[in-house]
DNA sequence: CTGCTTGCAAAGGCTTTGCAGAACA
DNA sequence: TGTTCTGCAAAGCCTTTGCAAGCAG
């Protein structure tokens, strides 16, 4: 899924390059959002992501942050994930991967599966392609 | 997942023994929202469902569907499906299937694909078990 | 009777929107 | 100077909750 194997931390260089591969035009809000979201693969809600920026220093507002998740999204360059029916979170993670999601204790975790990678649709109608597929284990104590 | 192999549509006395066999006590709300529930296998938002049940000729209210749908979701009556950001849809399919969601024309069908079945996650922590697994392909026209 | 259910209205909480000002090319 | 972007506040919308009345066992 996402080819540009990026290395978390990305550096700040990286993070505008990364803006502006996806037809981003890099504006200051946005680079700090993408330097919080990409320090490393994680889950998060559009309320941590403010928290996040806003404690490093930076002062976006809410409006932004909802703007710019919606932005990133339709441009690829982090993932929505649905799973909690209270918010969305944002996957800085574009790698082919699936999530098992622990009911008991709302842990968002990825795991990589080659399998389902291989996993071929039965009777997808012509015309129409896959351009994602989402996996999520719920997984609970036994 | 689903042993009792439901076949579409529901009478009113097996959708009232369907509610027993999940330990429900079978109201007249109830009743009339299982009976449109499993008149077919579909996906139905809570709005959707007061409609449904409304046009149906019966009085329930809105908390009484959220309520329910709530109840029937805890007890494994129907399946919630998190797709649409804006909303949740109860699927009143809980055979083991998979879903085909159309971004273009927001269409969501059911798909049955027996690989999704041998899918085994590598290194699931002990003492941890999976109770669901949601697949969803999210297709687009070429 | 006693506890479970329902329904209304209000509250809650996440997200979007309108619009004026700022930033940018 | 025209376009894009930001931010505030208000609105929107789905869903939950409080509470009194109704119903079931």
């Amino acid at each position: 899924m996402n080819s540009l194997n990026i290395s978390f931390p990305l550096e700040r260089n990286d993070v505008v390059s990364l803006l502006q591969h996806f037809n981003i035009s890099p504006t200051r809000q946005r680079i700090e959002i993408a330097e919080f979201l990409f320090q490393r693969p994680q889950h998060l809600s559009a309320e941590k992501i403010l928290d996040g920026v806003t404690e490093a220093g930076n002062r976006v507002s809410r409006a932004t942050v909802y703007n710019t998740m919606g932005l990133f999204t339709n441009k690829g360059v982090v993932r929505e994930v649905l799973i909690d029916r209270e918010r969305v979170f944002y996957d800085s993670n574009t790698d082919a991967h699936q999530h098992l999601y622990n009911v008991d204790t709302g842990e968002l975790t990825d795991i990589y599966d080659t399998e389902v990678d291989k996993i071929v649709i039965p009777n997808l109608p012509e015309g129409l392609k896959v351009v994602d597929t989402d996996v999520v284990f719920k997984v609970a104590s036994e």
